[in-house]
RNA sequence: GCCCUCGUAGCUCAGUGGAUAGAGCAUCCCCCUCCUAAGGGGAGGGUCGCAGGUUCGAUUCCUGCCGUGGGCGCCA
């Protein structure tokens, strides 16, 4: 094919250049036909892209679903269908199939004219507006500032961000949220421990709870206060457990015995102890966040639930509509009414609201702020606790169809071909930042989300510490890298290939590679749909495959000018795509490797 | 006991009311004179937990059973 026998391709006008979506454009082709063929049906067109290259481009059930309420063969409908069906000149040709399928092929200009498309939209391929800018809210993590977040949040984390990127790529108003528990008994033992270990720092001697927070983080705390005040929270160990309760008997009760010692001896001081401990647990996750690239538009605090009196007035608004009722000294939900097995506590006993008096007030609150809909993704664990939130909502007159409640299930965590333990006040745990420093925050936020987020994962330490570049991760940066590599070789500007001639694409490599990336749209609409962008990680490796298949089956920079142009075009497009993917996930796209 | 989840190849997991159920790893074989082999091609490997039901069609939906994991606090 070289010397006299080379040809200059000849450029051709195509029919039709502009990009059309092939299965709006065949969906909106059968509606015609079916109404047409059965005027008083309804049936849903659906097209489906087949598992089989030799049953087309997409098939249709429209006949079978219809030779049902026809009484009719399907396969007799599907050749009334398609003789009913309008000309169209993206469309090869249409044939009935097995049962009643109606398989259609589609021009490869139908095909083609993608490339184009994809590099007009550069950063935007594959974004929907089915979403209709509906505001949502996705609160996640939400974890206790007690401590650092463990691998466990980690997967929150990653997805949760993930899911926020997917649903305003699938065009959401989307609002990301993390709820702050500053308010409760934990930070009181956070607040506690800290000044345990500052107490020893003054020659104060206090045997340290064991139910207490144990971490490094906890003295280095300590240490930090001491740098900066000395002595000046001191007070006698004596005094401090004074009439406090066995602590081998009573754990709980002596922690508490510390917790209001504390609050007494140290009067107004505890909220600096407090605050400074919340402060730093809070940065540091923030700090950690960050790095992990999952960020937020707010940070909600539970105390300003309590301070601004959002409690006592949706706790009041429950009692006024008869919902609440005293019993044994506390205050009671009756949630059984709405469907829980039992009711539940809002105020205790001792006047201090429970936890999920505060979780009703900023669901509501969550409400009163304006959104449509609002998505909380929580751990597995939390599962029974929807019945109750549903059911208040319902119960103050808001609708619980609005609260989706999206749970994740543990990430467990194996070394060693056993399971390890975790226990946040004892320390013991790996935390999300070593994690991240073994395997990278690339691998970390694709491995978090390769799998549904109701499905057990099983972190297998030793292999992501030994064998991360096995990771699936790699292969789709390794596609992304080469793609740049070669864009780069050629050293020209991709903007130029905008007009590349893409009817010179033939290759079944390349409409593979077409097809797949035709799917994109599609890909990042059912993830949010689904709240699933497990699907996307999936497509990605699909993409990457096919990157892959054909890198090997043809040369990009060939001698050929228009064939190079039409290619460079193709991977140029894939290449955005892969982009595009990888940024809905939160892990980066590599120009080289 | 009740509620939820999951059960698909040796392992880890995708997937779908449709035609011959997929990927990675592992095993075996092959491919760099060539834009990065972190790549590609091929082989073997399955009663989609079991039993009923709905349907033209069920691995997918429903029910029951068995098994896995989790949850059932005046903790957060």
């Amino acid at each position: 094919m070289t010397g006299l026998g080379y040809n200059p391709p000849i450029r051709r006008t195509p029919p039709d250049m502009n990009y059309i979506e092939p299965k709006a454009h065949l969906a909106d082709l059968f509606r015609q036909a079916v109404a047409a063929v059965a005027p008083d049906g309804t049936v849903a067109i659906e097209l489906d892209r087949p598992k089989q290259a030799s049953h087309g481009d997409y098939a249709c059930n429209a006949a079978m679903q219809l030779a049902r309420a026809l009484k009719r063969n399907p396969r007799e409908v599907a050749a009334e269908i398609i003789a009913a069906l309008p000309a169209s000149e993206r469309v090869k040709k249409v044939e009935i199939a097995g049962p009643g399928f109606i398989n259609c092929f589609l021009k490869p200009i139908a095909k083609q004219c993608l490339v184009g498309h994809v590099l007009a939209q550069g950063g935007d391929y594959g974004r929907t507006d089915g979403g209709k800018g509906e505001k949502v809210q996705v609160e996640f993590v939400s974890a206790n500032p007690t401590g650092p977040l463990h691998v466990g949040h980690g997967r929150g984390a990653a997805f949760g961000a993930s899911l926020a990127n997917c649903l305003a790529f699938a065009g959401h108003d989307v609002y990301r949220e993390y709820y702050v528990n500053d308010a409760g008994r934990q930070m009181d033992i956070l607040a506690v421990s800290t000044w345990l270990r500052y107490l020893e720092l003054n020659g104060e001697f206090v045997e340290f709870p064991g139910n207490a927070y144990q971490g490094d983080y906890v003295k280095r705390m300590a240490e930090g206060i001491y740098a900066l005040h000395g002595d000046r929270y001191k007070r006698a160990a004596a005094d401090v457990l004074a009439g406090a309760p066995d602590r081998g008997e009573a754990p709980e009760e002596h922690l508490d015995h510390l917790i209001a010692c504390a609050k007494r001896l140290l009067g107004p001081d505890y909220a600096y102890i407090h605050g400074y401990a919340l402060e730093e647990q809070l940065g540091d996750g923030r700090n950690d966040l960050t790095e992990f690239g999952v960020t937020f538009d707010h940070w909600f605090s539970e105390r300003t639930l309590h301070d601004a009196g959002l409690i006592d007035r949706h706790v009041a608004t429950l009692q006024k509509h008869g919902h609440i009722y005293e019993q044994d000294g506390a205050l009671w939900f009756r949630s059984t009414a709405f469907g829980d097995e039992k009711d539940r506590v809002v105020k205790r006993e001792n006047g201090i609201y429970t936890y999920f008096a505060a979780d009703i007030a900023y669901h509501l609150n969550k409400f009163e702020r304006g959104f449509d809909r609002v998505i909380d993704v929580w751990g597995a664990d939390h599962h029974g606790y929807i019945p109750r939130v549903k059911g208040a909502l319902k119960a103050a007159g808001a609708d619980p169809e609005r609260l989706t409640v999206a749970l994740v299930q543990f990430a467990v965590l194996w070394e060693g071909g056993q399971k390890k333990s975790m226990s946040t006040r004892a320390g013991q745990y790996v935390t999300l930042r070593e994690l991240r420093g073994e395997v990278g925050n690339d691998a970390c936020r694709f491995f978090y989300v390769l799998r549904k987020s109701d499905q057990h994962l099983d972190f297998d330490l030793d292999l992501a510490k030994s064998q991360s570049n096995e990771n699936p991760v790699y292969y789709i940066q390794y596609a992304h890298a080469r793609i740049s590599r070669v864009l780069a070789a050629w050293g020209g500007d991709v903007r130029d290939l905008h007009d590349a001639d893409p009817t010179l694409l033939a290759h079944t490599s390349e409409l593979a590679l077409l097809g797949r990336l035709a799917e994109f749209p599609e890909v990042c609409a059912a993830a949010a749909r689904e709240m699933a962008p497990h699907l996307v990680a999936y497509y990605l490796k699909d993409l990457a495959a096919d990157l892959h298949g054909l890198y090997v089956a043809c040369q990009f920079l060939v001698d050929d000018e228009a064939l190079k142009q039409a290619r460079l075009a193709l991977v140029a497009a894939t290449r955005q795509t892969l982009a595009n993917g990888l940024a809905l996930l939160g892990v980066s796209a590599p120009d080289q490797m």
